[in-house]
DNA sequence: CGACGCGTTGAATGTTGTCAAACCGAGTGG
DNA sequence: CCACTCGGTTTGACAACATTCAACGCGTCG
């Protein structure tokens, strides 16, 4: 394996392909291999392996190497509530610090590799290190912008904006890590997209055979290809 | 005025009747001492008058004493997003830090006091103050996790479900400040309770109505009364 | 007094949910 | 090799809940 292959588990900080958008953009050089040395990475995840369960003991937050993590929570009925999809390059697991327990849980939607990063150490650390410390309250910050984007969405928008906005959200992700913008997988399946966003798989199905009939995506499957970037980003409210 | 009135600009954290809710909470008396000669105090806010707007840049955190402040965003078409309202002891303004300016406004509802918290000093602060940073990460989750609260409401949840849960939350936010947990008044109109919780003036009155002919509740304007708290739980689902 | 903001109520409309059936591809076992 | 199941997806018909549009009541303030 090359060295900046994703599910290399010798990697380090310094060469990974995401340090352009994961926790070393804040840092120099010397700091970057400091937060290296903290930061656990175990072998890759497999579809629906649990990175951790809710109520477990809140230890570490996660950042994606490779593949897709869902965040969901469970209300006391059973009934699930997907709370988030995290890309490569993106931290999760932040619900914890809170209540010292997570309020979710996060599962691999397809073949995974993440980094473990352990919460005491990186407190440690952020003490000794000002621009970590900011860096990951930016994060938290952001985070809570993300919630905030997706309650509006939820509580203004049409079932077709909903599902526009996401697959916009998911082809601006992609494009920063230099996929393409307009033709990718979705790694979530149709009752998960429904989940996330409130609605039923039945209205998701119903949306995407829409756009498709409208000559704005080509959907086959999870594979999705914008034919009309515009008009999707008119759709979808933009 | 007597030192603990919740609007007298000259209180200090250690005697402020909040102190039990908000951030001395995890503090020693001296450390309280230290965060109290940051915090700023101004003159009471009227109704409608602003913490702070959208796009102004972030330089504080804010802490309410007494009154009530809502939180809520614009989009490009003007269409307004409630996104939280605060009572006192609570902590609002952190949704800006990732940004470095406001993603939200701040706005009172009703007259109100609050406390002024500079974010840089505070950073300072929690670098030699490990439990103050600790308490703040810990704020910042909390925010999350109300947030993936509320976007389960709006996802999951009938309309009767989500005015429930919002009248459970205002009462048991009064319990925790030793007000009424069944008689109080609330401080926001039907239509910020609409657009917090995704609908419309019209269905909001609706419910209300409902939950008082069923006498689960007495309504009187903004004055509410739980009449059948169990009941009440039921019907929001809990 | 009249205008206005806010809240309530009614009737009609519509988007989304529910229920049911069928499809499709992948894997399994006879 | 084929019939089979199974999960995920699609489509249709119908029902339900919330929205929309409209009217009205009530209190406040100029």
């Amino acid at each position: 394996m090359p060295p900046t292959c994703p599910h290399n588990t010798e990697i380090n900080c310094r060469d990974c392909r995401m340090n352009a958008l994961c926790l070393p953009i804040a840092l120099e050089l010397d700091e970057v291999d400091k937060l290296n040395d903290i930061i656990r990475r175990g072998r890759p995840l497999h579809r629906d392996d649990h990175v951790y369960d809710m109520a477990d003991e809140f230890r570490a937050v996660y950042a994606v190497r490779s593949g897709c993590i869902k965040t969901y929570s469970t209300d006391n009925e059973g009934t699930e509530q997907v709370t988030g999809f995290y890309l490569p390059g993106e931290i999760f697991g932040m619900d914890g610090i809170a209540t010292a327990s997570h309020i979710s849980a996060a599962v691999a939607l397809e073949t995974s590799a993440i980094c473990e990063i352990p919460f005491s150490q990186l407190e440690d650390l952020g003490i000794r290190m000002p621009s970590l410390q900011r860096y990951f309250l930016k994060l938290m910050s952001k985070e809570i912008a993300n919630d905030q984007h997706l309650i509006t969405l939820l509580s203004k928008n049409s079932a077709q904006e909903r599902i526009g906005t996401l697959i916009l959200s998911i082809s601006a992700r992609n494009a920063q890590r230099n996929l393409s913008r307009t033709r990718f997988r979705l790694p979530m399946s149709r009752a998960d997209i429904g989940n996330y966003l409130g609605l039923t798989v039945e209205t998701v199905s119903r949306v995407f055979s829409r756009f498709q009939k409208l000559d704005i995506l080509r959907v086959d499957k999870k594979e999705i290809e914008i034919i009309d970037l515009t008009r999707l980003q008119h759709e979808a409210g933009i």
